[in-house]
DNA sequence: ATTTCCCTGATTGTTGACAATAACCATGAC
DNA sequence: GTCATGGTTATTGTCAACAATCAGGGAAAT
């Protein structure tokens, strides 16, 4: 029960072809394989992964439940495409339900989970100091930090709506922004303060803390965009593609 | 613009069958019809609406990742049935999600969208004092409040999550257990500071109150819950089953 | 030259049939 | 009498073919 982050290990439990395709599909768009804002055709993916359209349009329709694919009746399906408005909408909601879930934990958390989540929280520090350039581990690390806090507010709902909803969101932002971690130090304070008071149970406090945790993050990014964007309109007309909107080829 | 009540309404453009029948499998389930832990057949259900079973199960796939119904692979789906542990689980979620809506309203809501919502309470206390017992309307209308506060917080994402996926599972908690809105003058007040709260614009005020608001609805469904458990007691082994989890015939 | 219309191609929507799995019931052994 | 075991049946999972709809290109008319 160590980690949660989803390298290769798609077969957890995969009893019918479309289980197993849409979590495929799901890992596929969040690791930007399938690039954001691309076509989907559905022979093509049949093809692809060797089944037939049935249990494919079945995994489909899951997707588009979880807001990765959008989808027109008649016309087709393609992955979804984060706008900035639509990145900041998703900090608005992770502020909402983070802070609730850090709540809950410091009502709800065992005194294992907690040392569960001190484990994980100097794994990440030691890592993050011994190889800087090694942010990729970061990345999922910084999600596993907060799948323990949301696993330990004991809320199923808030779990699957969590982890199984807005966080392939946020992975999928990160691909398609090519966003690292970021202001790593600072936010390793936060995460210490915030497992004190889930430690010490004091409601408010976690919450708050999560709080502004999230609203930092939140500004951090879009910060780096309005930077992008003064970027863009130094380089001119030049090759400055680093968060332009047009769409990739299929 | 009025109402977003669901009655019979569904052809709300169903350009495709398993779109349609969706939204009536969602009626038919919020409604009672397929009654909460009823065990689903994609035979009956398909002769029942006229349909074959491919858009179906599509449909079927679109109500499993909204949480109506739940599925388990080679033995069948059945409609959701919400513990009392859930339910309160559920109001955790719209405390965090409805208070963070009122704040976002309270920054975004224009002139125009706070008067339809003076408007829509004040059709509700002319309509909940002149007949108390068409509570039926009140319930619905309640619901119309809330619309229109996340509709106000212009943030699509919460609007989809709040709409499409908690207010569903909300009115199916009050079709299972029968319950109607409850301490309606309360609520009236509470629901007509939190409008002047987002009318002058007073986000931390706003959030608040509709947190409280929130809460006091969450308290008013426990107590009812225990007093509930009493009357049980009570009756000993007669017919009170009021909220008993027996599976009901298919 | 531009616009409109139609035709072609491809993709999506839908269907019915086939295969695989699991629940149910009856039979038999201990 | 109880438990294990086998067969039967119904339901789910999967597939390939058919029908409907939309996008794109080219020809004809203004």
């Amino acid at each position: 029960m160590t980690s949660t982050t989803s390298s290769g290990e798609i077969p957890l439990e995969a009893r019918t072809l479309a289980e197993r395709v849409f979590q495929q599909l799901q890992d596929a768009i969040v690791r930007g394989e399938l690039p954001a804002g691309s076509k989907i055709t559905e022979p093509g993916l049949a093809q692809t992964y060797g089944i037939s359209r049935g249990p494919l349009r079945e995994a489909m329709r899951r997707l588009e439940a979880h807001r990765l694919i959008e989808r027109e009746p008649h016309v087709g399906a393609r992955v979804v495409k984060l706008s900035m408005r639509e990145l900041l909408e998703l900090f608005d909601m992770r502020e909402a339900l983070e802070s609730m879930a850090a709540r809950l934990a410091a009502r709800h958390m065992t005194t294992d989970e907690v040392q569960a989540l001190r484990d994980v929280l100097v794994a990440h520090e030691e890592q993050g100091d011994l190889d800087q350039a090694e942010a990729y581990y970061q990345r999922e690390g910084d999600l596993d930090f907060h799948y323990l806090i949301v696993r330990g507010s004991h809320n199923r709902m808030l779990m699957t709506t969590l982890c199984d909803d807005l966080y392939y969101l946020v992975r999928l932002y990160r691909t398609q922004y090519s966003a690292r971690g970021g202001r790593p130090q600072r936010a390793f304070i936060e995460h210490h303060r915030i497992v004190d008071a889930i430690a010490s149970g004091d409601e408010e406090l976690a919450e708050q803390l999560m709080r502004r945790h999230v609203i930092a993050a939140r500004q951090t990014v879009a910060e780096r965009y309005a930077m992008s964007l003064d970027d863009d309109r130094d380089l001119s007309k030049s090759n400055g593609r680093a968060l332009s909107r047009r769409t990739p080829s299929a």
